[in-house]
DNA sequence: TATGAATGAGTATTCATTCAT
DNA sequence: TATGAATGAATACTCATTCAT
């Protein structure tokens, strides 16, 4: 199983449910995935899925909140240590791509889950999305603290624009089919742009 | 009505149900939109919606097909007569976020659309969209052959990424219940991080 | 025009849209045809249908008994002057089949109409069908007076009985992609057999 | 239940599905029955139908499967033991009027169904219904064979204009408001045409 | 816990018929 | 007479959810 699997071991239903569903999810859509599709894929029956999620919309929630959980733990990781803020940046700018490049199946589900419906926006603004979209701005304020980043940003407006940005870039770079250049390009890319653009 | 209705006249059927269909979407995202509440908004029947649209996705496409044009009308007139790249981007930056502001309903279908399913980005990769994005590509490419813009940056890729950060934070703000800035700030720190980023 | 077509003169609006008619209801079935349909092959606007007829049903009432009257129109010449019962019986089945032939979109219209409903069926028990009926029955009555058929068949148990034997027939020959046997065939066959069978 | 029941026991619910759809077929036809009418009936849910038919068509040729199935069984059971092929030519056919006066409701199923669409038909062509029009034609062959039956006669033919004789009859009876004659004087009337037609 | 058969609400689409022109 | 745009009723089928086992 790839690093970001919900799967922890063979018996875990939850993770494997997990698991299933974002892969239908990916290729076909929350609105055209169904529990029985899920079911099949996770190898229990459709009943079961419904002892460890309330219904199909908890099932997309949940696969949100794992996910927002995993990034920002692996964000965690990658920035330990690091002083340099714009080495913070950049890093994790990268990190986000790489982490696209090797979960595509749920880059693409946490795409349809954040825009499709402005409901679920609403109901989970001040969620775990937060947290993640929090990362980029404390490395933000902590550059304007340090003084290597200019004071006229507003934190709390770019963090999104910077989110934007790189998330936009990874589903297209996704969903290109013959790769006209590398994921690693596009983060030297992003990176080289806000970096500079947010310099002093 | 607001300038970027598609209902010219009183008895064009095929505005009044595309501006009831955006309406629809916005509210209640695509799946969970009716063809029935659709006719009732615009005052058709149901089965007059099929004597101009072939069925409801016919109806999301031609949405979409019609908001690039329009919005590619705006852009060129906006930018006409304007010499210094810089000043371009700067006003095609907030361009888009007035757009957004002044057709709310329509935006978030378009983010609707362009997520909601790879299938959908696929087939319209080469459409009325990459015309939008390559409005910001050939500003850059513009600013890069005047000696403005700095050269190791990839117009093809970083199309995308500006496209990304100027709606994501459109989209941040459309659903921020209170607003706590507003959408010129916006403007003007996305344009002024990007085209710092950019320059020479 | 073939010579049971219904379309005597070329402004005869009544005459196109029942040829058309049959020939839509022959290739798709009655509930597969569509007023559209008819309308275009007819050359006539779908309105213009509802001047001639009252509905959809009235159209296939009215081709049933336009085809019966002529059916039985052609059944009196082809039999007038002859005087031998068996001989008339004879000419009466092979005009049956001569008819089927020349008019296989016809027939099948009239298969279905004559069985798709028991509503219809029900309906016309007194109408033109009994007529035609009773050409047979009465060729048998005459027979039996003269004395050259049995008397101890009851000719109107019987008549029923040669007309879905030759109608069957009619119908398995229609629809059989390489014909095995010429229809002449068919009409020697089943003639003789119930003449022979009838015979004293 | 009567014998041609598909309902083994209470809780088949092929067999309620099944005998369901034979009565709505009959009573309004095939494209006048909503499956909310059968499901009714047979006292399922809607949905349960699609648990055990692929869809309404499927209902439709089931019935035609099994009930030819049916008939071809009776047949051998009626034909089990008889030399003379005239006997078994005159029970063969008072069979075949006996099943449709125990099934009303099927024979007119049948019926529709035979007829309806040639489409139907010529995909059937190789099907059950041959093999019970084969039962006609063997019984004809032996007698050929055994001297009693005329050599001249074509048994590929006949067997489907006797077939059509037979039901015609067995369908203008049915539907006769006040039966004027019995179905056993229709027995022995179109016996005794057929086989003095057959006989040398 | 686990199953999967049964449920039945929900909806896109078609098409006969009407009617203003 | 003739048109054809508009109507809206009608229905097969899907699938999330439940519950008896």
């Amino acid at each position: 199983m790839n690093e970001y699997s919900f799967m922890a071991e063979k018996n875990n239903k939850t993770g494997r449910i997990l698991d299933a569903a974002i892969r239908i999810f990916a290729r076909k859509g929350f609105y055209n995935s169904t529990i029985s599709d899920i079911a099949k894929v996770a190898e229990v029956a459709e009943g079961t899925i419904y002892l460890y999620f309330k219904n199909k919309d908890d099932l997309l929630i949940s696969i949100f909140e794992h996910s927002m959980e995993m990034f920002i733990q692996e964000a965690e990781k990658e920035l330990e240590g690091l002083e340099d803020p714009k080495e913070k940046m950049k890093r994790f700018l990268a990190l986000h791509l790489r982490i696209v490049q090797k979960n595509p199946e749920l880059a693409q589900v946490l795409q349809i889950e954040l825009r499709q419906s402005s409901k679920f926006m609403k109901e989970y603004e001040g969620g775990k999305f937060s947290d993640y979209l929090n990362v980029v701005r404390s490395i933000m304020e902590e550059g304007q603290e340090k003084g290597v980043f200019r004071k006229d940003l507003d934190p709390r407006i770019l963090r999104r624009a910077i989110f934007g940005a790189v998330d936009e870039m990874a589903l297209d770079w996704l969903l290109m089919k013959k790769k006209k250049y590398s994921l690693e390009s596009c983060a030297e890319q992003i990176g080289d742009l806000v970096i500079r653009g947010m310099s002093v």
